[in-house]
DNA sequence: GACTATACCTCGACGTCCGATGTATCATGT
DNA sequence: ACATGATACATCGGACGTCGAGGTATAGTC
């Protein structure tokens, strides 16, 4: 059987969406298409954002008034709702960046037993 | 209302378990209560490893064929469970652990835009 | 005898994320 | 004119992982 119990390799981790997108944001406004892309070109693939999970989470940002929407058009004149952050939505996005860049590591750290660092030895 | 939507701040990302757990059983062999302590203790009670997580993921592994238990007895008299990795763990955990320390870089360079790495500068 | 820490276990509920599916427009090829 | 494929937005059902509350039992302490 090994039948790898899926446990979602190809995931992304539960929670670091919600980071992901919002630093996304924060270097630069986009349209939900494009966040997709830009996350698959920026992670190799690895991480490939389903558009069933991005836009309702945008719409969940923009009610919890994180984002705001444009409308526009793209150059090849195509509707686009160009998102970016609010001024709330830029001080949640740095609140977790942190909790994210922190959890990453000490994910890492749990991981290799022989790590260095970690601030306060012992 | 600044709902705050939960979103998981205090949780262990989903997924992540797997990988700790083996990675934790592959440093000595233990059993769950300790692993939960372990773990808390490790991360400064970052991650806290609830039981209702952790006892049936330990059978899960054990079915699979990750695991092997052993009956045994503390000092105190008190009954207990030593889970050890057999040597198909011992590969699933290195898998794992692959995977995760890849993952958590990939979240550390997708937050920190100005991070190195990168490979292929588009 | 009551209480706490140790130690194991099960169950239900919840949130997150994915995949399938549907719409419409623009560009290209025939 | 029509088919196709990329762009672009959207919704829905379902699966999976994790948590929290609860249950059992023994050892030690007051």
């Amino acid at each position: 059987m090994a039948r790898e119990t899926s446990s979602s390799k190809g995931e992304i981790p539960k929670g670091a969406l919600r980071a992901i997108v919002l630093s996304l944001l924060s270097d630069e406004p986009s349209h939900g298409y494009g966040l997709c892309q830009t996350l698959a070109g920026r992670t190799r693939s690895a991480f490939e954002l389903s558009e069933g999970t991005l836009y309702p989470l945008l719409h969940e940002l923009e009610l919890e008034g994180l984002v705001e929407a444009k409308d526009g058009v793209s150059e090849t004149g195509r509707k686009r709702r160009i998102y970016h952050l609010t001024r709330a939505g830029r001080r949640e996005t740095e609140s977790w960046r942190k909790h994210w860049l922190a959890t990453a590591e000490l994910i890492t750290e749990l991981l290799i037993p022989d790590a260095p660092a970690r601030t306060r030895s012992r």
